[in-house]
DNA sequence: AGTAAAAGGTTTTTT
DNA sequence: ACCTTTTACT
């Protein structure tokens, strides 16, 4: 269903257009900009200047005397909101852009939650759950109920978590949820009611609310008594990547408008349906197609020139897209540029994985030659995994790198140690950290755990200030088993110095160390390089005054991991990208190298045979062809490892991507010149001695 | 009884 | 590479 244009915004004639040439927008642009008196929908290309029209009108909302206070501006990260706020900063009164409420629809909840969330029946002081902590507390509940008949296959916490969060943001009946897309769990229907019904008592019992929560919460004081009042604290609402946002972030922006008044909330939202990708997060494109319902007498506002990359690269993107299937459409716009110089995208086969990473280092390296810095170039892969091997021929060639959308900083096993201790101190009632910690101590098992559970009662209801678990565990509560004692101690010792002085973060994370020290030397045998991860954390703690900010802030923007060193390479240092695609959204690089763009990988064979998971995977490759602007370059190895876990040495066959191969007139093809002898050489290294010598052995008697 | 080590199974994207 | 289950060890 297609929302209907009620009337296109038409640019006024006479003095407006010198000040629409003077402000250097496009006739569309400026439409977007300036349009005022109904609920608008700015339907926005690749490209096509997104980002500077809603910074201008931002500009403008605010030139015009708005109070900055009462504009908000979500992002779907809070990289964007920063920097389109610094933007409106540098083109506006610096004083009154920072004033404006500018970030993800997860962190302003928690900023609204915190002033607003007490009157609603929230406790003051909650702790958020990032995505690995959601998952060990379903994990937690998960071995604790049992789950009865072990005949078959009962899911992985993970996949708990995720069914969890498809049937919560989704707003579906867990048992459709199983139907559709967990058959092969449906049986498990009653024990994952049990355990959802235990996780979210939990989590209220223990004063913590997950992700979906902070959508959930901020929802819910938009309705009720506190309607009124959140209801009206804004005047004007502006949304970027609309068409990634789902049914409950749209009833919240629903929510978060004045209706039947005089003065109704300016709404304005900026998607382009043809890179809806968060489907998974039950994100829906519905939400755009169905604005002027959810927000009447809306006003239709199209971009379609594209100022980002060359025609050649537009016109293979766009052929790409044109493969959407009926039933899938979207908004119908063609993407067209006036760049027409420019070459033809190169479509290159390799042999191998390795002849690919190669190839896309000599690419890389060669650009630079050009002229072309690494900045200026982007490595796009569809799973993190899909770079390792490009990421240690770049390492062996001292290449530097940083990689998006990795795996995170904040998950690696140490530096969660560390955060739970903090988390025990903000809040003793934080059940999960209590178990974290305590299992990370030697000797100490999940019998111990159960019996300390009791004895320390973390599993009462409301906190008494003057009888916490904390209070009890410093004051000698909890026995321990002998081999834990030393461990325990010091535990024991710096929780209490942490509780009794009033240390900064950056003290309490010293303080803490100790401890940390302790346990890192029986469990990890790397124990030093981790370490040196807790002093850094002890560094970005030295900018907070509140270990709880510190904490909150951590989780909901947490920092990405670099390449194989400890931190980014330094400022001035000039290094390569490598993104996943879904963290590329809303980037631009001069030259891109797509990997992987075979068949089983983009497509992900995982959303194979789902006609709306096949259309979101080609809206992908989208996506990943669009972030270029003067090269853009398609990899296909025709040969990769079978599994990412490298347990085993099978490889599979691949074809090109079904979304490619139709349209391959678009590329210019290229056979990658590296050849199987080479390749040998590298097998044969990767097949290890072992298999070496065996050989050597077994060719001396067979 | 309860913890530690070893074996067996896994499918992706993220606020 | 990591999580879960099973087995081995104290």
């Amino acid at each position: 269903m297609f929302a209907t244009t009620h009337d296109v915004a038409q640019p006024a004639s006479g003095p407006t257009d010198d000040a629409r040439a003077s402000s250097d927008l496009n006739t569309q642009q400026f439409a977007a900009v300036h349009h005022v008196g109904s609920p608008l929908l700015i339907v926005a290309g690749a490209g096509t200047g997104k980002t500077k029209t809603l910074v201008t009108r931002v500009v403008r909302i605010l030139d015009e005397g708005a109070d900055p206070n009462r504009v908000l501006l979500l992002t779907f990260t809070r990289r964007a909101a920063s920097e389109m706020l610094g933007r409106v900063a540098a083109a506006s009164d610096e004083r009154s852009a920072s004033h404006v409420w500018g970030g993800t629809f997860h962190s302003t909840a928690n900023r609204l939650l915190r002033n607003f969330g007490s009157s609603a029946g929230l406790p003051e002081g909650f702790t958020v759950l990032d995505q690995g902590d959601s998952t060990d507390l379903m994990g937690l509940v998960r071995t604790e109920a049992g789950f009865g008949e072990r005949s078959k296959r009962f899911p992985r916490k993970e996949t708990i978590a995720s069914i969890y969060s498809r049937t919560v943001n989704g707003q579906a009946k867990l048992g459709d949820v199983l139907d559709t897309s967990y058959p092969w769990y449906a049986d498990h229907i009653e024990a994952l009611k049990t355990i959802f019904t235990d996780y979210t008592a939990r989590k209220r019992r223990h004063q913590v609310l997950d992700y979906d929560d902070l959508l959930l919460f901020w929802r819910g004081i938009t309705v009720g008594p506190t309607g009124d009042i959140i209801g009206n604290l804004f005047d004007h609402i502006l949304i970027d990547e609309f068409q990634d946002t789902n049914p409950i972030q749209c009833d919240i922006i629903r929510g978060m408008c004045r209706t039947g008044d005089e003065r109704p909330t300016d709404v304005c939202a900026v998607g382009d349906d043809a890179q809806a990708i968060y489907g998974f997060r039950s994100a829906t494109v519905q939400n755009m197609w169905d604005f002027s319902d959810h927000f009447p007498g809306a006003t239709t506002v199209t971009l379609d020139q594209n100022y980002r990359s060359t025609s050649p690269i537009l016109d293979a993107a766009n052929a790409v897209l044109s493969q959407t299937p009926v039933g899938q459409q979207h908004f119908g716009k063609e993407l067209w540029s006036d760049r027409t110089d420019g070459r033809q995208p190169a479509l290159v086969t390799h042999h191998d994985e390795g002849a690919q990473s190669r190839a896309v280092a000599d690419a890389v390296l060669d650009a630079r030659e050009r002229g072309m810095d690494l900045r200026d170039q982007v490595v796009l892969v569809r799973s993190g995994h899909h770079s390792d091997h490009l990421e240690l021929e770049l390492t062996r060639r001292d290449v530097p790198f940083v990689k998006y959308g990795g795996l995170k900083y904040l998950e690696a096993a140490h530096v969660k140690d560390l955060l739970s201790l903090l988390r025990i101190l903000d809040n003793p009632s934080d059940e999960l950290a209590w178990h974290r910690v305590l299992r990370s101590i030697d000797g100490v098992g999940p019998s111990t755990i159960r019996r300390l559970s009791g004895e320390l009662d973390l599993g009462r209801d409301a906190p008494d200030p003057h009888d916490d678990p904390l209070r009890r565990f410093v004051e000698g509560q909890g026995r321990f088993p002998p081999a834990a004692t030393e461990q325990a101690a010091e535990l024991r010792s710096a929780l209490s110095d942490c509780g009794d002085r009033m240390l900064s973060p950056a003290e309490e994370v010293n303080r803490l160390t100790n401890f940390c020290e302790l346990v890192f030397r029986n469990r990890y045998d790397n124990a030093d390089a981790r370490l040196a991860d807790i002093d850094q954390l002890a560094a970005t703690a030295r900018s907070y005054s509140s270990r709880s900010r510190f904490l909150t802030e951590l989780t909901l923007d947490p920092p990405a991991k670099t390449g194989d060193r400890a931190g980014p390479p330094h400022l001035d240092d000039d290094w390569l990208t490598i993104s996943t695609i879904h963290s590329a959204k809303g980037g631009e690089w001069r030259a891109v190298h797509v990997l992987h763009a075979a068949d089983g990988n983009i497509p992900s064979d995982m959303a194979i045979g789902d006609s709306e998971g096949l259309a979101e995977e080609l809206r992908l490759l989208y996506v990943a062809l669009t972030r270029a602007k003067d090269e853009l370059s398609v990899h296909v190895p025709l040969r990769f490892h079978a599994n990412r876990f490298g347990a085993d040495d099978r490889h599979l066959y691949a074809q090109m991507s079904r979304f490619i191969e139709p349209v391959r007139d678009y590329f210019d093809e290229v056979r990658s010149a590296d050849h199987a002898p080479d390749d040998q050489t590298i097998e044969l290294s990767s097949v290890g001695v072992t298999e070496e010598v065996d050989i050597l052995l077994s060719s001396l008697w067979e």
